[in-house]
Order: structure tokens, then C-alpha cells, then sequence
DNA sequence: ACTATGCTATAACGGCGTTATAGAAGTGGC
DNA sequence: GCCACTTCTATAACGCCGTTATAGCATAGT
């Protein structure tokens, strides 16, 4: 039975990393522990991920396919900017259920680590998910017309402003997060419509 | 000369881990580099600042202590509304002149590092002085009467997301932040007025 | 002059990412 | 059946990190 160890798979391996991340934060995401809990040697994640970028790389990949399968989720309904208001609800709360995906996505919180530039393109991938619902809201005339991918990013920054100092537990500590996002993101669109 | 060795005093070691910050970045920010750049030994950091923390305490104040200036040297007008826009202009030009020293204060570069209770002081003392500002808009009607504070926090993130992302260059490759910024830092305000 | 104190530099410890090395399992030819 | 040969594995080593322990030396007090 088993070929000829236990299945230390690019999944297995991938998958015990997520776990860590969520678990313990990214300082837990060590080669050795990654290996020692998908159940093989250091050499196993150098073989099937190059080493450790690699690794960060698919959590990296991962969390921006939660994002867009999250932004994927929100209702299209006739109202494109009540949908995109949605969207930036549907932003906060992922960055919530996933704080260290979060971090590693948004914040370098990894030091040394540069997402490769096909990572990268699945962030603008995600990115552009948001620019199709800016498109029909322009199509509706709810938006001012112009790149859709650009008001797009206004509207990304709108979100990533609030929900990175959250995160972080910036500024007062009594500070209403929530109301801070409902705000910017009902001003955002209102500045953009 | 001199008392007995080089002068590695405080502000000796904190000058060169700064430049080290600003010019390679804050993976040079160990502790064996710092000390060698201020001319002295690891434990010379270990006695003046407890360890690394302590030196990244003291550069995050430092880079509030500078941002904080900074929106200090914008100037006063009797269009509060039109200072707070240059404030945000100020906040965006510190960011782009100082782009390690924002990191460290805003997103966690450095891996375990958690500001110390008293550099978080320094982080809301900045930001009152931004709250100062809103006050002013208040008292004049231009903006909508409330807490200063959680105004000041609403055009922060504002400012920071933004700012944010261009520092890490995500988003498509040819966003024009400088816009983004404009446009996002706009709609705030006329959003609160 | 001599002890005591405080600051210094050096060395060591455990952990990190990564690389080199050696061993075991599978494969093809004869 | 047996022997190279390839391939994947696990272990150990290297140089770095933050931190701590240790030993040396300059000054202060008497």
C-alpha cells in the first residue's frame, strides 16, 4: 500500500501550509514545520515547490482564488451599485475569515518574499472580477464612464485602506472598523457615480 | 579621546539602523549589521535598546515623529477643507520619501515584530494631529459635525490604502496612483462634507 | 593600591532557508 | 536472477539570524 512513503503530495504538502497559516500566523510557516506536518523531510518541499517561495506562492494563489470565488458569490442583481457595495462587504468579511491569507496576500508580511509574476497575475485576475461588475455599473450609467479597470483599483484601495489598519489593530482601539468601511466605500461610490 | 571606545551611544546606533532602513531595506536590519554600522557590538544593542524590538520601536516613532512634521508643515488656511486635501498629498509624499520606514509602521515588513504600547501612542499622537485638522473643517460646517477622531480614521485608511498598494507595486502595472490617490482622497471628503 | 562595579567584545545556542551528500526504491537490459 | 542506472528520499552541514552566557577590562570608591 502507498507507493512507497506516506503521500507527501504537492496537496498534502500545500495544505498542511494553509493550515499553519491560518492556525498559527505566518511566522509558523517554517520549511521544517511545513514538512513535519504534511509528514516528510525539507527536502520534499524543495523537490515539489522549489523551496520556500514556492510554497508562499500557492498560499499566495489560494487566497486569491477564496477572494475571487468570494466576489463571485455576491448577487448580481439591477443594481450594479448595490452589488458593488456588496462586493466591498464581501471583501471585509473574507479578510476577516482569513486574516493571515490577508496579510500574505496584502501586507509583505513575509519578509523576504516577492510574489512571482504568475502570482501576481492571478491578483489581477481577482481585480479584474471586480472591474466587470465596474463595467455593468458603468453600462448602467450609475458610474462615470472611463477604464473600468482603473475605477476598479480606486475601489480596491478603497477597501484594502480600512480593512489593512483593521487588521492590524491600528489606530484607536475603540475605533468602529465596520463603520469606517461602510463609510469609505458608500463615499467611494458615490464619488465615483 | 573619547571615553573609551567610538561613541556607539543611542543615538549613534538608531542613526545607522535608520539608514540602513532607508537605503537596503528592512531585511538589513539585523542586529550584527546595526551594530557594526554604529561601530560597535551586538550587546551595544542589547544594552541601549533591550534587543531588536526596541530599535524598531524607536525607528517606527521616528517615522510617526517625521509624518507627523509633515502634516505639521502643511500649511493653515481659512479653507479647512482644501488643508485637509494637501494633508493628504503631504501623507502621500512622505510615504513615496520614506517607503521603508512606512512599511515598518504600516505594514508588519518585519516578521515578529509588534510596536511596544508606547510607539502605538506615537501612532495616535500623529493622528490627532490629523483629527486637529478635521476639527477645524467641523467648526467651519465643511465637513459633518462628529467624533474628529473617527473622522480622522476614515481619512486615514483612505489615504493609506492607496498609498499602500502603490508601495508594493500590486495592482496593474500601469496604474496611475498618483490618481487613484486624487480621486480616493476627493471622494472622502466630499463624502464627509 | 585594591576591590567592586559596569560596560565591552567574544563565543555559544537553537532555529532559520538552503544545499550537499549518502542511501533506498524502482527500472531496463541481459 | 543480477547488475548498472536513475529517482526520490532523509540526514547532515553551512552560513545566517536573535538572543544569552561568559570572560576581560576600564573606571569609581575607599
Amino acid at each position: 500500500m502507498a507507493p512507497r512513503t506516506a503521500d507527501t503530495s504537492a496537496e498534502t504538502i500545500l495544505h498542511a501550509a494553509s493550515t499553519l497559516l491560518a492556525e498559527e500566523g505566518p511566522s509558523a510557516l517554517t520549511v521544517r514545520r511545513i514538512a513535519a506536518a504534511a509528514g516528510g523531510s525539507t527536502m520534499n518541499v524543495y523537490s515539489r515547490f522549489g523551496g520556500k517561495d514556492g510554497v508562499l506562492d500557492a498560499l499566495y494563489v489560494e487566497g486569491f482564488t477564496w477572494l475571487g470565488d468570494a466576489m463571485r458569490r455576491v448577487r448580481t442583481t439591477s443594481d450594479p451599485l448595490a452589488d458593488l457595495t456588496r462586493c466591498g462587504r464581501a471583501y471585509r468579511s473574507f479578510a476577516l475569515a482569513h486574516p493571515t491569507h490577508y496579510e500574505l496576500m496584502f501586507d509583505r508580511y513575509v519578509p523576504g518574499y516577492e510574489p512571482s509574476p504568475d502570482a501576481k497575475a492571478a491578483a489581477i485576475r481577482a481585480l479584474s472580477m471586480l472591474a466587470d461588475r465596474v463595467r455593468k455599473a458603468m453600462d448602467a450609467d450609475q458610474l462615470r464612464h472611463g477604464d473600468p479597470m482603473a475605477t476598479a483599483t480606486v475601489i480596491w484601495a478603497a477597501q484594502h485602506g480600512p480593512v489593512s489598519l483593521e487588521l492590524k489593530s491600528a489606530g484607536p482601539p475603540d475605533t468602529n472598523w465596520e463603520g469606517v468601511h461602510r463609510v469609505l466605500t458608500q463615499a467611494i461610490i458615490n464619488g465615483l457615480a
